[in-house]
DNA sequence: GCCGTTTTCGGCCCGACTGTTTTCAGTCG
């Protein structure tokens, strides 16, 4: 595991044990300098090294210093000795759903309960029953909790979330009447992996909404139900929450709820000095409702521009949207062009003509191809496509080479450039390993949705690009948001696929999302310019026909 | 434990939901 992950993973326990320890503020401390840990644009031992831990938002003298114990040392003294005073399985209990530090501890003070095979025991034993403050459907409520299926309550990828909430939102718009419904959350803020999902929704009959909810078919069970929320779990684990609010305070809600939360704390603060309050129902001024209709509104209200979704971490973005210098980020417009398109040899007519047709449609001014199965050196369909194009858009031919192992072999010209296949069944390459010689565009396949990179590997080919001057290829979820912000920083270039998928569905939206998340800006992407730079090939553009 | 263009000490987001409660504690996001 990355060190950046793995020290997260640390402080994040150590929250836990301070958490059963009845400790008010530290968890959240150390939970923040976690999350930050986590979105860190780069290896928090090259932090270290310049001696600026301290500027990591969270992370202060005491957590610097168990930090820097813990790249020196591999350890980290005060975990072990916290971890010494718990049962390793209050952990496991407390992380439950609906269980807590508290009922953890009052398990273990109180029934001498020390995990979940011993909690399943006790109730089976009646051990709970008269305990205070658990009546029948509290004791149920555990019971259920500890048998829970596999899988539930899991983290999903990006794609397998955003398809569930396609297809929730469907289901909504086609059984209910609603005025509007918005998918909020880490989804929205494209996050790599989503621990839920949140949908919003306007309506003037807020029942007939959740009844509709509760009647997704995918539904396995139903968490909780209010008057605002509901909180339902899909067979596949993933849990869904819908919130009903009003419309005067749409933006609000949908700012609110989109979070992520460390970006909301700075805007709660900001509010604050402003003499201002902002909630899910807009932002006030003593009782006086100022904004929330738009999250323009509640932005501007607090003296901020506006801030993109994706950007939402608590990484930088507020201040500059103090100073109203928020980047502009690359959008789907901005993409003029797919370098990295596979077609085969043996396509039939219609459906090669079709990706010129398509690429027409969306305006798009470039069109690299791949022709899988046929010598390099022959022109195969390129020169027919090359045609039908009529010089409306320029068609280029790329070959893949795949491998660091493959050396410099691959294609000699004609093509136009070439892409790099690193080679995601491979072992990942070491710290020193090199690209293979010449020059390639775009360095591609590295990862899926399901297999997203290792970030290690990920961070070397995003040297390679970087040096080589090729793009990095993005894909929904990965790179690492994180990668792919100090790849762009450090002057590297990315490839957004534009191109809609043949096998239907719009994920390329979520490429772009996972740009944005990296703070790409349309300078740094190689197709979003008319006449794409193609400097690191292995040889010049042809001139367009 | 962190943080500060009013603070280096005294705060720390805040509302919904649930179960068990005659007014609240715990959990969650």
């Amino acid at each position: 595991m990355a060190t950046n992950a793995a020290l997260a993973e640390i402080l994040l326990e150590i929250a836990d044990l301070l958490d059963l320890g009845g400790e008010k503020f530290k968890p959240e401390a150390y939970r923040r300098a976690a999350r930050s840990l986590q979105s860190l644009a780069e290896d928090v031992r090259a932090v270290a090294d310049r001696g600026e831990l301290a500027t990591i938002p969270g992370v202060g003298d005491a957590i610097s210093e168990k930090i820097r114990e813990y790249l020196r040392d591999g350890r980290i003294e005060y975990y072990d000795r916290l971890r010494q005073q718990y049962p390793a399985g209050l952990l496991e209990l407390m992380r439950l759903p609906g269980l807590g530090p508290k009922t953890a501890r009052r398990f273990w003070l109180e029934v001498g309960v020390e995990g979940p095979q011993e909690l399943k025991d006790a109730i089976a034993a009646g051990k709970l029953n008269g305990l205070k403050g658990f009546g029948p459907r509290k004791i149920e409520l555990v019971r259920a909790a500890l048998s829970a299926p596999a899988g539930s309550g899991r983290r999903a990828t990006l794609v397998e979330a955003y398809d569930l909430a396609e297809r929730i939102v469907a289901h909504l718009r086609a059984t209910t009447p609603m005025e509007s419904v918005a998918v909020a959350g880490s989804l929205r803020r494209r996050r790599e992996t989503i621990g839920d999902i949140d949908i919003l929704v306007t309506s003037r009959d807020p029942e007939r909404v959740f009844d509709a909810f509760t009647a997704f078919p995918e539904r396995r069970a139903t968490r909780l139900r209010g008057s605002t929320k509901e909180t339902i779990e899909v067979v596949s684990g993933v849990q869904v929450d819908l919130r009903v609010v009003a419309p005067e305070a749409f933006g609000a809600a949908l700012q609110y709820f989109t979070g992520s939360k460390d970006h909301n704390v700075r805007l709660r603060t900001i509010a604050r000095d402003h003499e201002l309050k902002v909630n899910e129902y807009g932002v006030f001024r003593g009782e006086e409702l100022i904004a929330g209709a738009t999250e323009e509104d509640v932005y501007a209200a607090l003296g901020l521009a506006f801030v993109p979704p994706e950007i939402r971490e608590n990484q930088g973005e507020v201040e500059l949207a103090s100073l109203g210098r928020v980047p502009r980020l690359v959008e789907a417009p901005d993409l003029v062009g797919d370098l990295h398109v596979h077609l085969a040899a043996g396509a039939p007519t219609q459906e090669q003509n079709a990706l010129v047709d398509r690429a027409l449609e969306r305006g798009l001014r470039h069109l690299g191809i791949v022709v899988d199965g046929v010598d390099g050196a022959k022109a195969g369909p390129i020169d027919a496509l090359r045609a039908r194009a009529a010089g409306r858009l320029m068609v280029l031919r790329a070959v893949e080479v795949e491998g660091w192992a493959a050396g410099s072999s691959g294609s000699a010209p004609p093509h136009d450039y070439r892409i790099l296949r690193p080679g995601t069944e491979s072992s990942p390459p070491s710290k020193t390993e090199k690209p293979p010689p010449g020059g390639f565009a775009v360095v591609a396949h590295l990862g899926t949705p399901d297999a997203p990179p290792d970030p290690v590997a990920a961070g070397t080919w995003a040297r390679w690009a970087l040096e080589g001057h090729a793009a990095m290829d993005i894909g929904p979820g990965w790179p690492e948001a994180s990668i792919v912000r100090r790849h762009v920083e450090a002057g590297g270039l990315v490839h957004i696929p534009s191109s809609p998928p043949t096998d239907g569905g719009d994920r390329s939206l979520l490429a772009l999302g996972t740009a944005r998340r990296g703070w790409t800006t349309r300078e740094r992407v190689i197709n979003a310019s008319a006449a794409p730079p193609l400097g690191g090939a292995a040889s010049r553009p042809a001139k367009s026909r």
